[in-house]
DNA sequence: GTTAGGG
DNA sequence: CCCTAAC
């Protein structure tokens, strides 16, 4: 298996399989005093990449240490005169069976060091790495990269630069940038430890283990094996503060013609230096990649590969006993990371990490009895919106290498990069205390995390979302210079978790039974096109209509049913099926750490009626009538557990509503026209019966008889 | 605990 | 979705 086949794994089964975006509130900043930092990563102009990179640098330079020195020499394989190939000592051998993986052009356009401000000495060193990579940066001016790629020995990495073909689709654009980012995770720090056991005996002696605040620490001494950095992932506080945006400075990506998804890892090295930290930032111009190969290297590489395999992992709490001190606010939540091959670790992890992530404001609400000592000095970074906006196309057609036509037609290839990449919604937390490595480190965790699996991309064109994966380039019309301009990315929920029945992640079977009515005064009621793909909905969303059994049925509606079919319109995310699992592992989206204090009872996650609730609602009060909700409730969404009864009343009086309001006028996911005439109905007749049993109560003989 | 209705 | 009066 590929690296990239373990990415797209990874993103696949996250992906598709249940996890929400996460929402993490915005907490306000805690009035007792506890003094979080808040800082705009945004004005640091740093961004995701430079995170990475420097996480990959720092774990990179302590290894370092022990590694031979590294000699730059001309990479002629590729018979690209601008491009340097890193090697170190290993031998030619080795080298050959490489191929080598081209990064075509690199820009660090964003790099404004706009870091004015000398808040906290987070902020002063971030610009000083960022002047000193720069510096290091203009030194040499590669207009591309040939750079090894030790990240898999199975599978070399073609050696071409993709082009985005204007043919290419857009589904692929898309997922090219999501890979992009995906491709950190191998570097960020992430990577458990497979050594990891249970107990933490086995570990090495405190005294050679980082801790949390000097984990990445590249003065450190000896070097960390990647258990120990895992460790500190663990220890590190996550932490939080305010908004913060990474950028991802002029990214540049062709997009290849041939749409298919790439099997390989094509062109993922970050950039990085072999001084992690001071390589880290924005700079003017690309920086080259020291890949180090040596055998030590590849020992960890190949563990990092083991890493990724394992993709999802296991959270132990029997952990890092050892450092409870350092992390308080982990107590209990020791993370070890075991190989697991179960979704729902995965999620766990995540979860804990969020966990860790939103409560900080609070100054340690969400520990449980978890002293407060270390929350004083706490910094906190938000991201919020994500856009990107594309390259201005450029006609000519790819002039790397290896680049094949695919397309009969002339094929003029979008050039396009990303800018300013903002990951909405993420909440870090971290100590004061802890390095910027550290905190760069989070961040890229958090990012790969979300972007991981959690999130999709969407794109825009024109302020318009482009749904169709399946389009070309051309056919959407992101092909034309001027149109690029008003291009941009955004991160999505992802589809399969997304308003659909699933969300009664509660429980999948959100209608218990069909809708059985008890007197049946709705079989004359207009019995309304049984579930018509309406077209408003089908296109507007991927979620099929399900048929809310008849009366006389006692079928059960699974939405499985709808949310298989929904999977495929994911497209890219539903190569592979995803094994049913406990979704409620997986409802990782209040993010919201078990409120400790009782009088913060906070607002219920919003979660909008899918159309196959509404179409159940729709059934059941058709059956049973309005006034009758419990009994809704019971029948057409017993298992929903979180939709309620009152909350059932309340969509239905907004389903009346938007039924007589102009289709304009609605938000929100469209329901179909269908349905609301349906409601209309219902709502009427349901009316008038109330009304006539009001004014004409059943004469008690009516009643004895019914008895 | 349910229902209805305002916010 | 929340809140709450009314039952």
């Amino acid at each position: 298996m590929s690296l990239w086949d373990m990415v797209l794994q990874k993103r696949v089964d996250c992906g598709s399989s249940g996890y929400q975006a996460p929402v993490m509130p915005h907490f306000p900043r805690s009035a007792k005093g506890k003094r979080s930092v808040r800082k705009k990563v945004e004005d640091n102009q740093m961004c995701a990449f430079d995170l990475l990179a420097t996480v990959a640098g720092n774990l990179l330079s302590e290894r370092e240490n022990s590694l031979a020195q590294n000699s730059l020499t001309p990479c002629n394989e590729t018979g690209t005169s601008n491009t340097v190939a890193v090697r170190d000592t290993v031998t030619q051998d080795q080298l050959d069976k490489e191929k080598p993986c081209k990064l075509e052009a690199f820009d660090w356009l964003r790099c404004t060091e706009d870091l004015s401000g000398p808040e906290n000495d987070l902020k002063m060193q971030i610009k000083h790495d960022m002047k000193e990579n720069t510096s290091k940066a203009t030194s040499s001016d590669p207009a591309s990269l040939c750079v090894k790629s030790d990240i898999s020995d199975e599978d070399p990495i073609g050696g071409e630069s993709k082009l985005f073909g204007a043919s290419g689709k857009i589904g692929h654009a898309v997922d090219t940038v999501a890979e992009r980012y995906a491709m950190g995770r191998p570097y960020s720090s992430p990577a458990g430890s497979l050594e990891c056991k249970e107990d933490g005996s086995k570990k090495p002696q405190q005294a050679e283990r980082p801790v949390a605040g000097n984990v990445i620490d590249r003065n450190a001494p000896h070097m960390y094996s990647l258990s120990d950095a895992m460790d500190l992932d663990g220890k590190t506080p996550a932490l939080v503060s305010s908004d913060s945006s990474f950028e991802v400075p002029l990214y540049r990506k062709n997009i290849p013609c041939n749409s298919s998804f790439p099997k390989q890892d094509e062109c993922m090295d970050l950039p990085m230096d072999k001084d992690g930290d001071e390589n880290s930032s924005g700079c003017t111009h690309p920086t080259v990649v020291t890949n180090k190969a040596s055998r030590l290297q590849r020992i960890g590489d190949r563990r990092i590969r083991k890493l990724l395999a394992s993709k999802f992992w296991k959270v132990s709490p029997t952990m890092l006993q050892d450092d409870v001190e350092q992390k308080p606010a982990l107590r209990g939540k020791r993370m070890c990371y075991t190989r697991q091959r179960t979704q729902r670790s995965s999620f766990k992890r995540r979860k804990l990490f969020y966990n860790c992530s939103v409560s900080a404001s609070d100054g340690g609400i969400y520990n449980e009895g978890v002293s407060n000592i270390h929350e004083k000095g706490r910094i906190k970074l938000e991201t919020n919106d994500l856009h990107a906006t594309w390259f201005g196309a450029n006609g000519a057609p790819s002039s790397t290498t290896g680049q094949k036509p695919c397309c009969e037609l002339p094929d003029y290839h979008v050039k396009l990069s990303i800018k300013s990449f903002k990951v909405p919604e993420l909440v870090i937390e971290i100590p004061e205390t802890a390095t910027v490595g550290s905190l760069k480190r989070t961040v890229s965790e958090a990012v790969t995390a979300i972007l991981g699996g959690g999130l999709r991309i969407g794109v825009l064109l024109q302020g318009k979302k482009v749904r169709h994966d399946n389009k070309t380039l051309r056919q959407a019309g992101i092909s034309q210079g001027d149109k690029l301009d008003n291009l941009g990315f955004t991160l999505e929920p992802n589809p399969g978790q997304a308003p659909a029945p699933l969300t009664g992640s509660e429980d999948p079977h959100f209608l218990g039974l069909g809708c059985a009515p008890e007197p049946l005064p709705l079989a004359r009621i207009p019995p309304t096109a049984p579930a018509t793909k309406d077209q408003g909905v089908s296109d507007a969303s991927p979620q099929p209509m399900p048929t809310c059994p008849e009366s006389d049925h006692d079928s059960v509606y699974s939405p499985a049913d709808a949310s298989s079919p929904e999977k495929t319109t994911a497209n890219s995310l539903a190569l592979v099926a995803v094994p049913p699992m406990n979704v409620e592992a997986l409802a990782m989206v209040p993010l919201r750490s078990k409120p400790k204090r009782p009088e913060a009872a906070q607002r219920r996650v919003r979660r909008p009626f899918s159309v196959a609730e509404v179409e159940a609602l729709v059934q059941a009060v058709e059956n049973l009538g309005t006034g009758r909700w419990r009994d809704v409730k019971l029948c057409a969404f017993e298992n929903a557990n979180h939709r309620t009864y009152v909350d059932l009343k309340d969509k239905w009086k907004t389903l009346v509503h938007t039924a007589r309001i102009s289709p304009q006028q609605r938000r929100g996911e469209p329901v179909p026209q269908v349905l609301l005439d349906r409601v209309l109905t219902a709502h009427a007749y349901w009316s008038q019966h109330q009304a006539k049993l009001q004014l004409k109560p059943p004469p008690s003989a009516e009643i004895c008889q019914l008895l």
